[in-house]
DNA sequence: CCTAGTACCTTGCATTACAAGGTAGGTTGT
DNA sequence: ACAACCTACCTTGTAATGCAAGGTACTAGG
């Protein structure tokens, strides 16, 4: 395969991971309150890479779109944090997510299995 | 859930389906030659909608990329058509796509049980 | 008081999905 | 013959957004 294929996988790969973003966030912090960098390192660890600059701007459009709320909290080595969770319209909204989720597996898998028939 | 939540659930959903496009797209091609219009209307059915305006500048890519490739065929009712089919390394960015699905689709469903337990 | 670490945020750029509009070949009705 | 319509291709302009890079500010340790 030579570059310009492997960019284009890279690309698609790309894609999909900017997709589901905003899902994924939405369910780290369904898991409880959580501040910024401690998203970043947890999303890490999902195969996630999400940098700073995509992170905040994309915390505070779901806060204004009124599905996260925060608290400031102070730390013992550094400067305070704000700590995020789920709105009760938020959690309503990682329901809906979940289901379009399962909605879009099944049209792939549909397709996928007509492949190997 | 007011205006300001609909529509932002409503972005997500379209973050989503953008996100799987090229990889529907491959995978519908990967069925058998086929010409624009009637991959529009395949992805239709498995609930993907896309409009011509995006189709055809994603066609041209997957071709540039080396992903795709078209034959001219006349057709019955109307003008000429393009019908399109995977190249070998086409093929190959495919199954290198689902393996990348699956591993979302892995990364998600821990995400979703952990919020369960 | 300077450096390092942590945490917040913004700016500018590139990509890209979509709405809208455009070109052109074929068929049908009169 | 020609108008009206359908099909099929494609392009242009706009808006959204992920990311690289850079910026501000608080704390702690030497």
């Amino acid at each position: 395969m030579d570059e310009k294929q492997i960019m284009e996988l890279e690309n698609t790969r790309a894609q999909m991971r900017k997709g589901i973003l905003e899902f994924c966030i939405l369910l780290v912090i369904s898991k409880g309150k959580i501040y910024a960098s401690d998203i970043l390192k947890k999303l890490e660890k999902t195969d996630l890479i999400v940098v700073e600059g995509t992170l905040y701007p994309l915390l505070s459009r779901l806060k204004n779109a009124g599905l996260l709320e925060y608290t400031w909290a102070e730390s013992k080595s550094g400067p305070p944090r704000k700590y995020y969770k789920l709105t009760k319209k938020g959690k309503e909204a990682v329901k809906q997510l979940a289901i379009t989720w399962n909605k879009f597996n099944k049209s792939i898998n549909s397709l996928i299995n007509k492949i190997d028939q």
